[in-house]
DNA sequence: AACGCGGGGCT
DNA sequence: AGCCCAGCGTT
């Protein structure tokens, strides 16, 4: 029995019902592969049935604004990936006549997709033979065949990919895919495998060796900056003024406040002074108080926020003018930061 | 080739 | 506290 056999009879009896398994439809296949980018199943499971049900077909999803497009993504990060997502949708509605493109060079010539998408797209919906390489694969071949080179370098993801390329069953790589990641995810899992359950334990070069610990071996290390914010929140009326973060970086696209931003702590006078040069506050709004720190954990930033409020009794004249003013309704119809979502939560915005 | 980009769950 | 997750785009 060959590994790819193997892996599939496993399959057959241990995968999940999921729902973008039960469909050929590549506008939804799409849609659940880059809902899954660096996500567990059951964290984007609920945003691929909010999307579903939002946006039925791609064009849908196309002639939609990208405030409701990334409104519906909030709080499943990495926000790139709704934005290219519904460039994406546009480019198959304009450039594509609204037919999702059907070979591998067009699929990954689609923004947000790359490797790895365009071949689960590829196998998936249209069973071409392109063998997938993600996480999960690269831990399960990298343990199996035994690649002891770091495989977050050139080498060692190369030696991945040429062996799940050899390894890749070419009567049924739909199959063989959805078979290696589910193996993957629950089977050959990061931490603690049940390698004594395992089919592959007679096979695998890690069990044999006793190094499934050690592998898949990796040279990076993530490094977490601390990033503290101050915020100017200022209230009039029945609302408060916002901003949509454009520039490029953290949360692009979303909605959050005036902000100071800055990777040592600043002391209040010198927030005060800089909201009073950037917006004139000090002319126009009283300081009513200021909060606790929030805490903010991501997997590369430390955050530390703090929120000034202000409020004021007409509209200012410079920075914060009318259109950056949103009633709370407006307001919670914009997507925001996890942060802000926390922050409205503890003052009761929602309610 | 290295880095930035979110948020959550597990150990 | 650290690691990882159905990765990609930019520099």
């Amino acid at each position: 029995m060959n590994f790819s056999n193997s892996i599939i009879q496993w399959y057959l009896k241990h995968k999940r019902d999921l729902p973008w398994r039960d469909t050929l439809d590549p506008y939804k296949i799409w849609l659940s592969e880059i809902i899954l980018q660096q996500t567990r199943v059951e964290q984007g499971l609920p945003y691929y049935l909010k999307f579903t049900d939002a946006f039925p077909t791609i064009t849908d999803l196309a002639n939609a604004s990208e405030d409701i497009v990334l409104k519906h993504w909030q709080g499943l990060g990495y926000y790139s990936r709704a934005r290219n997502l519904h460039h994406s949708a546009q480019t198959v509605r304009d450039r594509f006549q609204g037919r999702f493109p059907s070979s591998y060079s067009e699929i990954i010539s689609l923004k947000g997709v790359g490797e790895y998408t365009a071949a689960a797209i590829a196998s998936f919906s249209y069973n071409l033979p392109h063998a997938v390489v993600d996480g999960n694969v690269i831990r399960v071949i990298s343990r199996v065949f035994g690649v002891l080179d770091p495989v977050d370098s050139m080498f060692g993801l190369g030696e991945v990919k040429s062996i799940a390329a050899r390894e890749l069953d070419l009567e049924r790589p739909a199959l063989h895919n959805q078979a290696i990641m589910e193996f993957g995810a629950l089977q050959c899992v990061p931490v603690n495998p049940n390698c004594r359950d395992c089919p592959l334990s007679g096979v695998c070069y890690a069990k044999k060796m006793e190094v499934v610990k050690e592998i898949p071996l990796k040279s990076k290390k993530t490094a977490v900056k601390n990033l503290f914010l101050y915020y100017a929140v200022v209230k009039y009326k029945n609302g408060l003024f916002v901003k949509r973060r454009d520039s490029e970086g953290i949360w692009k696209g979303l909605y959050d406040f005036p902000v100071l931003e800055s990777e040592t702590p600043i002391l209040e006078e010198q927030v005060l002074s800089f909201f009073n040069k950037e917006y004139a506050l000090s002319n126009q709004a009283v300081l009513t108080d200021i909060s606790p720190a929030y805490r903010h954990l991501l997997s590369h930033r430390k955050i530390e926020a703090r929120f000034f409020r202000f409020e004021v009794n007409n509209i200012p004249s410079f920075s914060l003018d009318k259109a950056n003013w949103f009633s709370v309704d407006k307001i919670l119809e914009k997507g925001v930061p996890r942060l802000i979502e926390r922050y409205f939560e503890a003052i009761n915005l929602y309610k």
